[in-house]
DNA sequence: TCACTAAGTAGTAACGATTACTATTACTGT
DNA sequence: ACAGTAATAGTAATCGTTACTACTTAGTGA
């Protein structure tokens, strides 16, 4: 993988967002700096930076993927009201299940479903 | 929600399925039962059941949904090599910075990725 | 029992996120 | 500078899923 203006700038914009895009978003965001960047290439290299283990993807409720250039150990919640994605650090272990199944465990992902605390708030005030 | 052989046969088949079919393998596993059912009506039929509770999505990496009929808490092994889904049952419980965020947890999905049990028997074997 | 009505269905068309393709451009080592 | 190869822009194609339409069926109330 050699380097390219394109890709760097995909990488950049992902790390610099928080809100865990999906293609088109970064898309828009890249297209700020590079205008005229076709679609097909932040998805190239969305794939490749992702093969690489630059960035992750989110597999959401929707049918759009998202994505996430923060590689600290987390977790997500998603919210079923405003659909917002919200980091979560903390804590957590592999269970002991799957090494006595034999299984050689290389990552996870959790997510966790509720409504966040602005909906909640919004709810409560109508 | 009134009752339909249709739907009916689409959640006996998942029900009795456990390698989380993806709505096309559903369609060909109710074919069986009933040969003219459209592929449209599985997927109406596997919203709506999912909507009302009885049976459950899971995101894999694969550009598919899988099915699962199987509503006892557990959580998922996905093998990077064969692309199994296994269940592992275990215990898991809602880390505290959650509610100490102010968000309302209603359920969770955890996936565990890497090499599972048979694919790491075979690997050594060659 | 018998319509009535709203939900469900089969079949097919449309949608839309993602991927593939192609001619052209831009790195990189020699 | 140049050859070789990776990357790009623009566009076409793919394919899982959803929407639509005319027809059928299950449930209800008289």
């Amino acid at each position: 993988m050699r380097s390219s203006r394109q890709r760097d700038a995909v990488l950049e914009v992902l790390r610099a967002s928080y809100d865990h895009p999906t293609a088109d978003m970064i898309f828009e965001r890249v297209r700020e700096e590079i205008p005229n960047i076709s679609l097909g290439t932040v998805y190239r290299n969305l794939g490749q930076l992702k093969d690489e283990g630059f960035i992750t993807v989110v597999e959401s409720s929707d049918t759009k993927v998202h994505y996430e250039g923060n590689l600290t150990d987390h977790i997500h919640f998603l919210c079923k009201k405003c659909h917002n994605i919200t980091d979560v650090f903390c804590e957590s272990k592999i269970p002991a299940e799957l090494s006595k199944m034999g299984h050689e465990v290389q990552s996870q992902k959790t997510v966790y479903y509720g409504v966040c605390k602005n909906c909640r708030d919004n709810i409560k005030s109508n």
